[in-house]
DNA sequence: GCCTACTATATCGCCGCTCGATATAGTTGC
DNA sequence: GCAACTATATCGAGCGGCGATATAGTAGGC
């Protein structure tokens, strides 16, 4: 749910373009599977996190097929906190040398 | 079980112990009813994750009830894991701008 | 012409994890 | 006598993720 979050929180994105943004990021280590990016997509609409835009982009290189979406206010708020939520559990993995490499932890 | 992987990471603790140091170290935030610690306990004992410690404290500041658990070397590998898996997830954010206060990221 | 792979969306059921509720039981303090 | 704390344990509900499956159009190789 949070690479969704992620994928969607820099721009718009149709469904698949979430999935190939996920897998790239993440140097193909997080594979979404068609069940988790549609059904989650389905959830986090009805939570209000994302919502499907109306607008098509321009004719000429658009697909019928492809449903866009984008992150909502409340989706960027939810987003932004567990950002700091994931931040904080890595400081306390870096106090407990979970960690290599500290800088300032 | 991140939070679990976490508080044993520094040292042995009994199961009433992590409780406390989950509550501790995340300010009240995150608190584990005792259904997810001694469900969690018993699923990472069978993962290889923990082990119970056969050794009891001195027995002037024991408590008979207590059970002692530590993390096994595979466990702290996993932790480590994690923890990158984590670290990966927080730059990200960071990139996306869903951080405040970027000094490198 | 046929097969494979890619783009794109959607549903289904299983499974794993977390959580709240509940239980037990001894101790401490009012 | 009662409430709060220490300490462990089990149970069932619910949520989210995942693999399998389905549909359907397009592109490329042979």
């Amino acid at each position: 749910m949070f690479h969704i979050l992620l994928a969607l929180a820099d721009k718009e994105r149709h469904g698949y373009h979430i999935m190939r943004e996920v897998e790239e990021r993440t140097g193909g280590n997080v594979k979404l599977g068609p069940g988790t990016l549609y059904g989650s997509i389905k959830r986090m609409i009805g939570d209000g996190l994302i919502e499907e835009l109306e607008e098509r982009p321009a004719p000429d290189v658009d697909d019928e097929r492809r449903r866009y979406y984008r992150l909502t206010d409340f989706g960027y708020r939810v987003a932004s906190a567990e950002a700091q939520r994931l931040e904080h559990l890595v400081r306390s993995a870096r106090a407990k040398k979970l960690l290599p490499r500290t800088k300032a932890g």
